[in-house]
DNA sequence: CGGTTGGTTGAGCTGTATCAAAAGATGTGG
DNA sequence: CCACATCTTTTGATACAGCTCAACCAACCG
């Protein structure tokens, strides 16, 4: 059953793996906290007629804290890293970006953080007034992004809930279950969670230095809570006991 | 040239004082980072109509984390803390409100914060779905939100970043700093800060114990960078020193 | 193969949590 | 208005966790 090439009408579910998607918990009930895909086939059909989809190589800075904004973006697939540079040179990592998330729209004029990829990502580009202008035409659509940075701020404070605790394992294991949970829909599918970000990067997004990250990782598995398979995953083998150190502060 | 009475309307500094309204940094540019109240006096007037007015007691607990979200408000006046309690009885303070700031959004289908008013405040009830409801007839009232939201996300971020500072005292200071802008729309009044809330609470809110907060309190007043006027308020002293101190990490 | 970047390991030091207790506020009832 | 009980904040002493600096190891790339 391959897809037809139509003469008008682009198939269904392609659709459903090209055009722009957000990915949330939505705002009435849902099956116990599991993220969805926000926006319906027909309004992700409108987004991609205005939005234009990009691929971008690993590494590449997007734009820089303080440049004027005016760009949206929308994650198809990758990773990346939003930070902010601190007065002394040192690095804040404000969040990782996956499949489903918005940047760019939290700004007032001007970016806050600078934006680069991690790994290669496909990136759906919108202008900043086309969008808005989008809003004022459909606020249905309007609604989904008010729901998309609902969620972000869940995740932001979940973030400063992380970064308060006293004991880098502690931390260390709360990244380890906030991640596995962005990036894909629905409930989880295996304990092994990818991790496409560097030490140093998990290091200034969870408050520790990348020592202090390398020593609990050496601590999280001595314990046997988790393993690395590869240095760019990590698979949870006791999951009682990882829960209760995820939710022990 | 004091105001007339009108016959019909209600005259227009009345609902300026009376109606509800949001504080954040506007979409596009503005004079350099000052919050300003979003809502034109027609959108007030019309939340107005659709909310209801009601004074809350301080100390006085709106919702737990955990109940079913039925209500979103708009602090017209007063003091709030949202928090949430971790597993070992600790209390993370996720935010503190002001004037001009919404909550009982950032759910779904279930509030996941605590709420507990601080000072008596004056606050605007809606009903969930009735906003919903009027988001959908009305985009521009939405983008109004949603401007507020992003708002939100980028003091949150600002909390992660004052959190995963190593030094009380910068913490603290960052703490100042944040809090100065909170509550009031436009510039900078004075250097003196109102701070409602308590020690233990700012101390959740950072990320330390009390006795640290304690400390370091009495490290900036040593230090002449702030002084103390009254239990529950805060003088900048050496604004030129206090800035260096606040982004110095 | 050197060069570079990212990650791990070790030793010492600083700063904050913790525990215990005193001192200040705040509120109540006689 | 004062005395008492309760709660919050401050102060002091100690222990420990993570930062810092420095060296070492591994992987990747021309």
């Amino acid at each position: 059953m391959t897809p037809r090439a139509h003469s008008v009408s682009i198939p269904v579910h392609s659709i459903r793996h090209r055009a722009p998607s957000l990915r949330a918990l939505p705002f009435g009930h849902s099956a116990e906290g599991t993220p969805v895909r926000l926006l319906t086939d027909r309004q992700r059909e409108h987004l991609a007629t205005i939005g234009t989809p990009m691929k971008v190589p690993p590494r590449t800075t997007l734009y820089h804290e303080g440049d004027t904004a005016t760009n949206v973006y929308i994650v198809q697939d990758g990773c990346l890293k939003s930070f902010r540079e601190l007065a002394s040179g040192r690095r804040h990592v404000t969040s990782f970006l996956f499949a489903g998330d918005v940047f760019g729209l939290a700004e007032h004029g001007k970016y806050c953080n600078t934006l680069r990829t991690i790994t290669r990502s496909a990136l759906y580009l919108f202008a900043a007034d086309t969008l808005t202008a989008l809003f004022k035409r459909d606020p249905e659509i309007e609604f989904q992004f008010l729901c998309k940075l609902t969620h972000e701020l869940r995740e932001s404070q979940r973030q400063s809930i992380i970064v308060a605790r006293r004991d880098a394992s502690g931390r260390l294991a709360m990244f380890f279950d906030m991640i596995s949970r962005e990036g894909h829909y629905g409930p989880l599918q295996s304990a092994t969670i990818k991790m496409p970000m560097s030490r140093v990067d998990i290091a200034s997004f969870v408050g520790l230095s990348p020592e202090a990250v390398s020593r609990a990782s050496r601590d999280l598995k001595a314990r046997g809570l988790v393993a690395f398979p590869t240095r760019d995953s990590v698979k949870i083998l006791d999951r009682k006991r990882f829960d209760e150190l995820v939710s022990a502060t």
